[in-house]
DNA sequence: TGTTTGCCTTGACTATTGTCAATTGATTGC
DNA sequence: GCAATCAATTGACAATAGTCAAGGCAAACA
């Protein structure tokens, strides 16, 4: 086994997804699979291009999305670390659901979608943990859906910056980071950019939170919470 | 086998989903299945409740919905004839991600989640059956976002209108009928009342369609279908 | 260092949708 | 047939978000 194979081997034994797929499987599609780096802005596919790989997000970010006629764009999503992509065109004869381009540089693995269809035929468990996989994205989207109808812009951030912090730490000051641009931050929650800077200013007036750049802190994450 | 259980059997037997299973399958789970009539109204189960079973509808309407503590609702879907609901919560640790209730009176059948898992695990097949619904499901939710996001009230009605009317039929006058309250299609749409009333007034003016009660007509789709 | 570029912010204005209140309309049950 | 009830519409107004245009700011580049 060549090191890549090897380093993208490890690197899906670690999801959870895959936990239950035997080595000599991890070996195969390892072997296959192809590790880049691609810059901001490299489309990976395109709406309704023919699909024979999926992808797996090592580091950076990855928006999903759909084009409407008028070049309107609507995001469905922004992946990262350990998130896969394009794997449901599976299921909608080998066509890309939506378009995907890197919004940040990524390292990303491409992998063969022949083999991951073979492996949930043959693999009862792994069809188990697909399933439960896609049935925890759907939760997450009808919550997405749910924050459309019943916020508004300020609440819809302050939705997203408490998502960004770590769950496990309670209590004093903190600081987060906006992963990639304010403009995306914007669309991916479904609004323009100047709603989206004229909202950031009144939370920060509601919430006392501290705004510089792409960096946001406040002593406590309570005042965000109850808002 | 009884005569009930003999009625949800070939019922199965016909949806997409359980084409896959064994008639040995079909006969157990028929056999353990409840069909009930419900009222307009009827709560199937509620949002974190233990889930236990899952649910088909065989007539009527069932919406599927997230509440907030103040008690605004979000409709996730409104599901009839053909649809199962419920069935996630097997991913989910046996609880209900949202809550369920008729909008319409309904015929269900009541069926056990066991027996569905146990037939996930062991009928590869029906696994793939599974997911590949799962995947359809999911593309038309992130279409919904989409539209959500991109289209403003009569847009969205139009679209609403256009589903429901029969795929198959061009050119010629066509009547559609509002299976539900308005109010209803008004909260599936994102939407207040007020706005959803107001909304279908602009359609009728720019696309010439007739509006009597719950019942729509228009000489030919063509116009709705550009809008 | 100055310039360019793209991101972000701001202001002024418009459009869309939500809210509140009142009224009409239709349906159900007595 | 007549309340009573709930759905639907309408008007007036407020809130929210989108649009267009103009600057500001900062990183990147020469």
């Amino acid at each position: 086994m060549t090191e890549t194979a090897q380093t993208i081997h490890d690197m899906l034994q670690r999801l959870e997804l895959f936990s239950s797929c035997s080595d000599d499987f991890l070996t195969k599609i390892s072997s296959a699979a192809h590790l880049t780096t691609k810059p901001k802005g490299h489309m990976l596919f395109i709406h309704e291009d023919q699909a024979d790989y999926f992808y797996l997000v090592k580091s950076g970010w990855v928006k999903i999305f759909r084009e409407t006629l008028d070049g309107d764009q609507a995001i469905v999503d922004i992946f990262t670390n350990g998130h896969i992509l394009g794997e449901t065109s599976i299921f909608q004869d080998d066509i890309y659901p939506y378009s995907a381009e890197t919004v940040e540089p990524s390292e990303l693995v491409q992998l063969p979608l022949s083999m991951l269809k073979d492996e949930i035929e043959t693999n009862p468990k792994f069809a188990m943990a697909m399933l439960s996989s896609m049935a925890r994205y759907r939760k997450q989207q009808d919550q997405e859906l749910e924050h459309r109808t019943l916020q508004n812009a300020p609440q819809r951030i302050g939705c997203f910056l408490l998502r960004l912090t770590d769950q496990s730490q309670s209590g004093g000051p903190v600081r987060i980071h906006l992963p990639y641009d304010k403009t995306l931050v914007a669309s991916r929650l479904g609004m323009q950019p100047e709603t989206f800077s004229r909202a950031l200013k009144k939370l920060k007036q509601e919430t006392g939170i501290e705004v510089k750049g792409s960096t946001i802190e406040t002593d406590s994450l309570d005042r965000l919470v109850r808002y």
